[in-house]
RNA sequence: GGAGAGGUCGCAUAGUGGUUUAGUGCACCGGUCUUGAAAACCGGCAGGGUCAAAAGCCCACGAGGGUUCGAAUCCCUCCCUCUCCGCCA
């Protein structure tokens, strides 16, 4: 959400933004209705200025004076409960409105309709180290893994090795469903706890939030409205509980955490790590990435999520911070990967700055999304109500910014295809071995 | 599932129809004093809307309705929290 002042004052950077990002907004309509709520507003405040003076008034008067402004306030509250109603009606469908305007994207994120648009800024391997693509393009066509066989898809590999079944994943769960097994619960786990540990390590305090969430963190965090198929919701035998929804990331409800707070300045930023599983309908995707565990319905994530201060400065810097974290996550894995500078089409309506990173997937033949990282200024905080207070008394909303730290399985398919040998044995990452317990995953005779 | 008690500032509380522009304490911030700190004292410390801004005005005591000239206070509905009992990983 943004300010509407600002809103106002900035009507043709609002237009652009929702051009650029193909947000289905009429702004004028937004702004019409703007026009319209605050007349309304005035006309009643007016009234209840008469209304608070009389009543004030009233004690001191003779009865028969008393009986004069009787009428004379009846007239009043009837215009009143006229007002409130039609203030009421224009205030849901102007909330409505305001909840669909996109943040300004950042002047570093470039414009463009669709994934193509996105720009790879930053390549890295162990043996080639960070590649900058503009300066040395050739460089950056060798960080993918070479291979002098053959090689197998992750589901083969899976198959084969005992470690996932996805037929009987579909028959138990329905389409999308896996079960993953031996070495590879093992290798997600351990993935998790090395995440874990990083982020305890650089100042974040661990959460196991929620994942069945109420409306309100799915709005907060701006997956609601315009998200609303992707998200699962519960069936309640009850009809009358309140309904809820089972998250796609614990990011709501790590900033639910928060919601309706005044924090202080000293208190920022707030750093702040969850992991939990995650849902996903892919509704919209159906015939994307149907095999293997690359698109599913349920997976596990550590996510990174900082509130810091209103600064653009600042923002910037805590995004690539995470960036650094999660690409530190993938350099002790020794995966090839990329990051990519997201356009203004392929980011959320909330976002100022985002970049993917995709890890290198050999039977992909390309890189694949394993990371997102997001700067969203204050569009959540203020779809959120989370304010501080600055060391000079003023009230500003947050920034909140959030990234992936490590989300299996997919990450698996990078590790198990990436680390495959010509006799169709896996080595297991170093940093794996311990939570393994093994060097190496053979076929079992 | 049954019974009860509650929801007022970050926390704890006062407030049972008009003097509430919602009081007090703790915490917090600033200051005086001090070598520094503590203590004491002084001051600040409640959000939202309207407005270019300030002042002013309006709204806000869980949410929504209602009664009343007037509601934190009375009534209704809902939501949430806590306590006890039951069930349960």
């Amino acid at each position: 959400m943004l300010d509407i002042k600002f809103i106002r004052d900035n009507q043709d950077k609002v237009k652009k933004a929702i051009t650029d990002k193909k947000i289905g907004l009429d702004l004028d309509q937004l702004l019409d209705l703007d026009a319209k709520r605050r007349d309304l507003l005035t006309e009643l405040e007016s009234l209840q200025a008469t209304k608070n003076q009389a009543s004030k008034e009233f004690p001191k008067l003779s009865s028969e004076d008393k009986k004069v402004k009787l009428l004379e306030m009846k007239e009043v509250d009837t215009k009143t409960d006229a007002l409130k109603k039609q203030v009421a009606d224009v205030l849901v469908e102007y909330q409505q409105l305001m909840y669909l305007v996109p943040n300004i994207p950042s002047p570093e994120t470039p414009v463009g309709a669709d994934s193509t648009g996105n720009v790879p800024w930053r390549y890295w391997n162990t043996a080639l180290g960070v590649v900058d693509p503009t300066k040395d393009p050739e460089k950056a066509k060798e960080i993918p893994s070479k291979f002098e066989f053959e090689i197998k898809d992750h589901i083969t590999l899976g198959k084969e090795l005992d470690l996932i079944d996805t037929e009987a994943g579909v028959k138990t769960s329905g389409f999308r469903g896996y079960y993953l097994k031996n070495e590879a619960v093992l290798m997600q786990y351990g993935l998790i706890w090395l995440a874990l540990k990083k982020m305890q390590e650089k100042g974040f305090s661990l959460m196991i939030p929620p994942i069945l969430v109420r409306d309100f963190a799915l709005y907060g965090s701006g997956h609601f409205p315009a998200g609303r198929d992707e998200i699962y919701k519960i069936e309640n035998a009850d009809k009358t509980q309140e309904q809820i929804y089972l998250a796609g990331t614990s990011e709501p409800s790590l900033l639910a955490y928060y919601e309706g707070k005044t924090l202080q300045e000293k208190d920022l930023p707030i750093k702040v790590c969850g992991v939990s599983s995650c849902f996903r309908s892919e509704i919209g995707s159906y015939g994307k990435d149907t095999r293997g565990v690359y698109r599913i319905h349920e997976f596990m994530k550590v996510e990174q999520v900082v509130l810091c201060k209103a600064d653009i400065i600042e923002g910037d810097q805590w995004l690539e911070a995470m960036r650094e974290i999660a690409e530190g996550m993938l350099q002790d894995l020794k995966l090839p990967y990329r990051v990519l500078n997201i356009c203004t089409g392929d980011m959320g309506a909330g976002k100022y700055k985002m970049y993917d990173i995709e890890t290198w997937m050999p039977s992909r033949n390309d890189f694949g999304e394993t990371h997102s990282d997001s700067n969203l200024t204050d569009w959540q905080a203020r779809r959120l109500n989370i304010k501080y207070k600055t060391i000079d008394g003023k009230i500003k909303h947050v920034y909140t910014l959030n990234n992936t730290v490590i989300a299996s399985p997919r990450i698996l398919i990078a590790i198990l295809e990436n680390y495959q040998q010509k006799d169709g044995s896996i080595i297991v990452p170093e940093v794996l071995r311990p939570y393994v317990g093994k060097d190496i995953i053979k076929k079992q005779p």
